[in-house]
DNA sequence: CTAAATTGGTACGTGCCACGAACCAATTCA
DNA sequence: TGAATTGGTTCGTGGCACGTACCAATTTAG
């Protein structure tokens, strides 16, 4: 609601709905099509950040991830039948199973997050070193509130990768 | 890179881009959530909103969602099915199809599009309007730069909805 | 200490989403 | 008029996500 009838351009005007809409779909596919070109998804993408510094079992995996543990069997399939990550037995329980990233799921990873990187840099490029300092203050406000709010929310991985 | 040694939180001492990954999967998130509870997908929540005030024909509707013919095929044959969209020929071009909403089909966007306010207002409820204000401006900004960079990226919809 | 729950994973089956290729019908161009 | 081009649909393929059913290992209870 709210949305004034004077528009010049595109974006002309954006409500605090839209612009933040518009942005997250900006970031979203920019994620998207960078994790694309290397044939990954974000979610397979996500997994890969995740197991930089850990060898989560697969129960620990759909917690990370927000998704089923069915969702994790098939998710970690199409990663392990790429080469990309492993399946370990645990020693502790025998039912459980550790997943690790091989190296070229490391390289794959890193080289994503690169240009996940850079992009992000070209796109704020234009504002000042205060304003970014301002970006990250109020999104770091708006995450803190969405957890406080619920907190059933699924984790949500700094960089799509670790989180203490 | 850049990542700070110093963490005592889970999003203390966010670099930007962790920041921005962040909020644009809290975003994204919370919109599939909102829509999900009407078993609708982002998708469909889109299209329905792209149809709110235009009857474009598939051709449009792809580029309007970035996606290839097929998959709006697809698409609109799943929303016709459940009711919410219905598809006309087109006067002019005998080839042509022109896709609009049905009754059921705006009331669910609308309620949709309402939740997906109050709840980006919950989590903007922390910011003065002054920073608000400032946000808007850090988004319209970035949006505005990935247009000029190259152009080719596909149409974002203000609020999932219309634009000229 | 054994029988009953619980937990960790996998294997379907289903459905959405996205794509490319093949194809048809209508339109436009040469 | 014949040859491209354009608008859509229909497959076939594959990723993603879910719920259900199921099995094996572990934990809990009696």
């Amino acid at each position: 609601m709210n949305r004034p009838d004077i528009e010049s351009g595109p974006d002309a005007g954006l409500d605090l709905v839209d612009a933040l809409a518009l942005l997250s779909f900006l970031v979203h596919d920019t994620l998207a099509e960078l994790a694309g070109r290397h044939e990954l998804s974000i979610v397979q993408t996500r997994l890969l950040g995740i197991l930089r510094d850990r060898e989560p079992t697969m129960n620990e995996l759909g917690r990370l991830l927000g998704l089923d543990k069915s969702s994790i069997s098939g998710l970690v399939d199409r990663a392990e039948r790429r080469g990309l990550v492993t399946r370990t037995a645990s020693a502790q329980d025998r039912r459980a199973v550790h997943v690790a990233t091989t190296a070229a799921g490391r390289r794959l990873a890193a080289e994503v997050e690169t240009a996940f990187s850079a992009r992000i840099g070209e796109l704020t490029a234009g504002l000042a070193p205060s304003d970014q300092a301002r970006l990250i203050a109020y999104a770091t406000a708006m995450i803190a509130r969405s957890r406080s709010d619920q907190g059933d929310h699924p984790n949500l991985e700094p960089r799509l990768r670790a989180k203490t």
